[in-house]
DNA sequence: TCATTAAATTGTT
DNA sequence: AACAATTTAATGA
């Protein structure tokens, strides 16, 4: 049983079923022979809520990978007040700069529910970044598109209006290359979506529903159906 | 598989 | 922050 496990992540790691591999995007693009060693490489594990999946100051050991459930990044270490947090959905693969510059996590990351979270050990990592041109395809792409997204969320933080922001917020968790494994469906709680937005679950509600009558999304039981993805992206308040 | 119960999540005050 | 209503997950026959 992992929920009363409480030996670190790592040691707790286990092999990555057909299916589970099957989830992880940058597979599919490599060739067989590297393709061969990433798999069996990849280790897996189980993540409950508020357990830690890398520490600032950790010395790197993984590439990670989210497969099911939802994770947090924070900046902010210890208990304070929680000043910026990135929400990181299934299919979001992170920790590449940290590997790349050989230096310990910059990042707090945690797990906000149960959640399957992937690794590539670092070796493996630096493997097939020195041989295969598709998986250096992948990470410059990733890393583009993550640019982007940095770029999008200032501009996001700067919006006063709590509906912009939920939709702000949202639109970037839907983002279709960063974070595949949301679909259309995104499972998050309105409560846990006011974590990362940084309002009450309240007025995260009330944000939802002023969406949903747009017909931007559509509010489900523990999880947000996007309709209008570019709508979402571009919401500006009624004047 | 179904019915019952507990837990989680939502909508509202 | 507290409450009731709704939905899902867990349990056991």
């Amino acid at each position: 049983m992992p929920s009363h496990d409480s030996r670190p992540l790592r040691e707790r790691a286990r092999a990555p079923s057909e299916v589970e591999l099957g989830s992880i995007p940058w597979l599919a693009v490599l060739e067989p022979d590297d393709q061969r060693m990433a798999r069996s490489s990849i280790v897996l594990a189980h993540a409950g809520p508020g357990e830690q999946i890398c520490r600032i100051g950790r010395p790197a050991t993984y590439w990670f990978g989210v497969l099911e459930g939802l994770l947090k990044m924070s900046n902010e270490p210890g208990a304070g007040a929680p000043v910026t947090f990135t929400g990181v959905p299934p299919g979001a693969w992170f920790g590449e700069g940290t590997l790349l510059k050989r230096e310990p996590y910059r990042y707090n990351i945690e797990s906000l529910r149960k959640s399957v979270v992937a690794g590539l050990p670092v070796d493996a990592f630096h493997d097939l970044l020195a041989r295969s041109i598709p998986f250096n395809r992948f990470v410059l792409n990733q890393l583009n598109e993550r640019l982007g997204q940095f770029i999008a969320a200032r501009e996001t933080d700067r919006l006063n209006n709590p509906d912009a922001r939920v939709a702000r917020n949202l639109a970037a968790l839907f983002h279709p290359v960063l974070y595949p494994g949301v679909g259309q469906l995104l499972r998050i709680t309105q409560l846990e979506l006011g974590y990362l937005v940084g309002l009450s679950r309240q007025r995260v509600n009330e944000a939802l529903q002023a969406l949903q009558e747009r017909r931007l999304i559509a509010v489900e039981y523990g999880g947000v159906r996007v309709l209008d993805l570019q709508g979402l992206r571009s919401y500006a308040p009624p004047a």
